[in-house]
Order: structure tokens, then C-alpha cells, then sequence
DNA sequence: TGTAAATAATCTACATGTAAACCTTTATGT
DNA sequence: ACATAAAGGTTTACATGTAGATTATTTACA
């Protein structure tokens, strides 16, 4: 029961059904970001579901095809966006799954590596084409210029990600 | 040990580490969405963190405050990306947290309405100046008319996340 | 009226992301 | 050589997101 001048005039604000404006064009294009991020990942979240895999556990298998070689495995936790102990649960998954499996190194005995199997060679090879597909369908409605416009503010909106100040933050950049 | 053609010639494509370009520019313009997410959410979760609270515990908390008044469960999980089950847990942290209470509507009883306490209130506010700055310290250096175009560009990005087609899919829009 | 269908919320099971502590192995400093 | 620090992984604890099943109520309808 909304009440007359409740009227949202903005699309995201309809689409989080919020009741007042944005607080700022910033606000406005952060909850954006995380807003089509949400929507994508659940796109290809069910994507990958249908090949046995989480979007995580595709991450490290394309990882380890594009490396080409068996790989450590904080240097793959390190391509990712994540921190280091959810790393070991994965890779876990994907030996259970025989798409990887772990050899300790002979020269140091503290790194693991990670080398793909033909399995997931084969399975990765077979989602090419749907992934592809998928990348296409959510994004092939946009010009080639919208599209490259749009990379090149995501990464100048990043460029400050680091130096954003927090609260409680005592360290700006030296 | 990358040879000598190795070398990323653009900005992600570093970021990621990822030897080969994109295979697309739809390709890059996904990856770039998801990345500035995890980035901006990597930095949220730290602020919501230091108040306690996670990024969804927060989500919750600021749709009460938007809605000023007790609501059920099953709106508030629908402003939210989320599915349903995930809503039971959080309202059960934020309940011990005393920053919510439950009680069960009278005239149907299968519904639970959610309220603010005056506690969670207090905390929102104190909260207000810091999150507003950090929206600002992550996209304040993009111009007025860039955040414009960046939330345009995200919007009609999602105009075809429903209609985008997945292997199995057999249900187009009648 | 009585039964089936729809709703609101919850529970269970599993994969993930975050933080902090820990173990083993290797590198360093004196 | 020996103590210490650093590096690579793992473990544990907790909050979350997804899917599927379940309970309690309410609504629809034959």
C-alpha cells in the first residue's frame, strides 16, 4: 500500500522496489554493479550446475587450461578473487570429481600442484560453445561501442577500489 | 615463465593474470562486471564488518528502515536477490543480535512480520556517513555524466538476463 | 462441506567466502 | 648450527546462497 508520491521514477529502483530515490548517482551505480552482478552469476550459476560444476570450480578449471601446466595451489587461489583456505575445499571437490588431481613438488615439499585431467579437459571443451553462448546472449544486445564503454568505466571505477578509505582505516598510501 | 608474446595488452586481462586476450568483448564486459563486484562487495563487507553486521544483515536492516514498518519475511527476501530459504537464517542472527523482532500476524497466521529494533535503528544512523562516503570513495572520480552512463549501460545490460537462453532451456517466452 | 492447491516460513544438505589458528617445510640471520 | 621468520597448505568456525523437501495455514472449488 504504497502511498500516491511513492512512485519510483528509475528502473533499478523499481526493480528493488524502493520506495525513495537513490542518495546519490554513486550509490546509484555501485548497487548497479552488484545488482547485474547477482542477476549474471545466477545465470551461470545454472549454467554450470548442468555440467556437474559450480562457477567457482569452472573458474579453476579454465584457470588451469589457460596456464596450461599443473599449477600451485595458492598461485591459483591468486587468480581468483578469493582468500586462501576456501582454495583447499575446492580443489577437494574437483579431485573427488577426478578433474584434477594434486602432486606434492620433489624440490619443495610444502607446494602442491594442481594438474587438470583429459575428463575435464573433455568437459571444458564440451561448455565452450554454451558459455560462449551464455556470454553472448546477456551481453550481445549492447553495440561494440556500448560494450567498450562499459569495460572502460568498470575499470576506471576500479582503479580507486584500493584506496577507498575505510572507517577505521589508518593507512592511506604512503 | 610466460614467453615472449605472453604479454596482456589490457587492463583485466592483467588484473587476471589471463595470458590470452578475451574471446569476446562480451566476454571482457561480463568479467569486468563480476570483478568490480567483488571488489566493491570485498570493501563493503570489510565496513559492514566493522559495525558488526554483514553486507546482507545490512540489506535487510536498510529495507526495514526504507519500509518504516514491520514487514514479512517473504518481502523482504524478494528485495533481495535471494531465495527464500537463506532469509530464515539471517533474520535469526539479526533477532540475537536484538536488532529485530518477529511476531507472527494475527489474521493470517502463516506470516511472520519483521521490525526494527530501536537499537538497529541507532546503528543504521551511525552508519549512514560512513557508507555514503564509501559509495563516494569508490565512484567519486567518475564524472556525473559517466556515473549516468554506467548505470544506463548496466541497466540495459540486464534488460536480457531473462529472455538469455541456457542449454537445457527449454521454455522461451510464450 | 471436504479435499486439493496455493502460501508463508522453516529445515536439511551442500558449496562457498571470510577470518584466525596451525603444521610442515624452507629461508634467514647471527 | 640454531633460533626465528616466512611461505604453502590445511583445519576450524561461522555466515551465506542454492536446491529440495516439509509443516502449518489459508484459499479455491467441485
Amino acid at each position: 500500500m504504497a502511498s500516491k508520491s511513492d512512485q519510483p521514477t528509475n528502473r533499478l529502483q523499481a526493480e528493488l522496489k524502493k520506495r525513495r530515490p537513490f542518495d546519490s548517482p554513486h550509490q546509484e551505480a555501485v548497487l548497479n554493479v552488484l545488482r547485474t552482478n547477482d542477476q549474471f552469476q545466477n545465470k551461470f550459476g545454472r549454467l554450470f550446475r548442468h555440467y556437474g560444476l559450480t562457477a567457482s570450480q569452472y573458474n579453476v578449471l579454465r584457470i588451469l587450461r589457460g596456464e596450461a601446466k599443473p599449477m600451485p595451489c595458492l598461485e591459483i587461489a591468486d587468480r581468483m578473487i578469493q582468500v586462501v583456505p576456501a582454495i583447499t575445499g575446492l580443489i577437494d571437490r574437483l579431485e573427488a570429481q577426478e578433474l584434477v588431481i594434486r602432486q606434492r613438488c620433489r624440490e619443495d615439499r610444502r607446494v602442491v600442484f594442481v594438474a587438470l585431467t583429459d575428463k575435464a579437459r573433455k568437459l571444458l571443451d564440451t561448455m565452450d560453445e554454451p558459455v560462449m553462448s551464455l556470454h553472448r546472449g546477456l551481453m550481445g544486445h549492447l553495440t561494440q561501442l556500448e560494450l567498450k564503454e562499459l569495460s572502460r568505466l568498470l575499470e576506471k571505477a576500479r582503479q580507486r577500489v584500493d584506496s577507498a578509505q575505510l572507517p577505521g582505516d589508518q593507512t592511506p598510501s604512503p
